[in-house]
DNA sequence: AGACGTTTTCCGCTTACATCA
DNA sequence: CATGATGTAAGCGGAAAACGT
């Protein structure tokens, strides 16, 4: 592969690629050629912060990236297209690049590298406002549409059943994978690293919102019977009060022996001798004889 | 050893698209 | 057929951790 390098002004610059400074920007090998050409450019906001991060500083102005095959076995139809990208923007065209192992069967444009600049973050706004996606150019290979040649039609990814079921079991497994196990599911699932790993953030966050569903609904209910308690305390509170101003005082008060729990400091009775005829409902714990108190003595 | 930069991964939030009623 | 609701793939920004210098 060869590198060729094209400076215009940027001489003035000290190049940086890709947050190496001073790297060397020439390779050489045999068959794939590119032409990397760097442009001094302050207008477009397509670099997006991504590549804003691999200027020289926060000071300076966006790095442009052209890279076109300049090797004449390049048919423009071998060509990848990146059509969100303005003319004076990246280009970056490749009979194959691939930064993940995907080999150079031109037919998988899942295997596409778009990393060669950014393993992620890299949708990009057309002048027409639209957003495309990764997914725009490059789709998942394998599925009966792309083999029919519909994947320039197809905008969005729709697993297929079996992907889904797949990754699910493995999700059944572990909610999280290591870059082995990522790559292994990405191979198997003919699907790329980074589709599998935003599957599994996906699937822990509709774990998390169900899991935050339940403990909602469980906490609804708990609210529900604590003002169910509250209401009938209340109501006995306000029957305890009417009794009181309608005995003397010396029938309101039964002859107990009060005992006060140690975990909750409620007092209970353990004798009931009560002058009234009717018996208001105690709290409770005042019932409860499977109390802490009493298990505990 | 500690500071610093880079990379990777995760999460939360959001968007855009596909699908369905 | 149009439309709104819903599900989901994927993007972005920030934080944290690991690692190298």
């Amino acid at each position: 592969m060869e590198l060729g390098l094209s400076l215009g002004e940027t001489q003035k610059q000290p190049f940086r690629l890709f947050g190496k400074s001073n790297e060397t920007v020439k390779k050489l090998d045999d068959g794939l050629g590119f032409c990397m050409g760097l442009a001094l450019s302050v207008s477009d906001e397509m670099t997006s912060k991504r590549v804003d991060r691999l200027t020289t500083d926060d000071h300076s102005p966006s790095v442009e990236l052209h890279l076109v095959p300049f090797s004449t076995h390049h048919k423009p139809s071998h060509q990848l297209p990146f059509p969100w990208l303005s003319h004076n923007q990246i280009n970056l065209t490749s009979e194959r690049i691939n930064a993940e192992g995907g080999g150079t069967d031109s037919s998988s444009p899942d295997s596409s590298s778009f990393h060669m600049y950014r393993n992620r973050r890299h949708n990009h706004k057309r002048e027409d406002g639209h957003v495309e996606t990764e997914r725009d150019s490059n789709s998942r290979g394998g599925s009966d549409d792309e083999d029919n040649g519909l994947i320039l039609s197809r905008k969005k990814l729709r697993l297929t059943k079996d992907q889904s079921a797949f990754l699910e079991d493995s999700f059944k497994e572990h909610h999280t994978l290591n870059p082995k196990q990522k790559q292994a599911l990405a191979k198997q699932l003919n699907l790329r690293p980074r589709q599998v790993e935003v599957w599994f953030q996906n699937r822990r966050a509709r774990t998390k919102l169900k899991q935050t569903e339940v403990d909602c609904e469980y906490l609804k209910r708990c609210c529900e019977t604590l003002t169910e308690e509250n209401r009938r305390l209340q109501k006995e509170l306000q029957e305890l009060r009417a009794l009181k101003s309608s005995k003397p005082f010396y029938m309101q008060l039964p002859a107990t022996t009060l005992t006060m729990c140690p975990s909750c400091e409620r007092v209970a009775s353990t004798t009931t001798v009560t002058a009234t005829a009717t018996k208001p409902r105690l709290h409770p714990f005042l019932q409860d004889q499977g109390h802490a108190l009493h298990a505990s003595s």
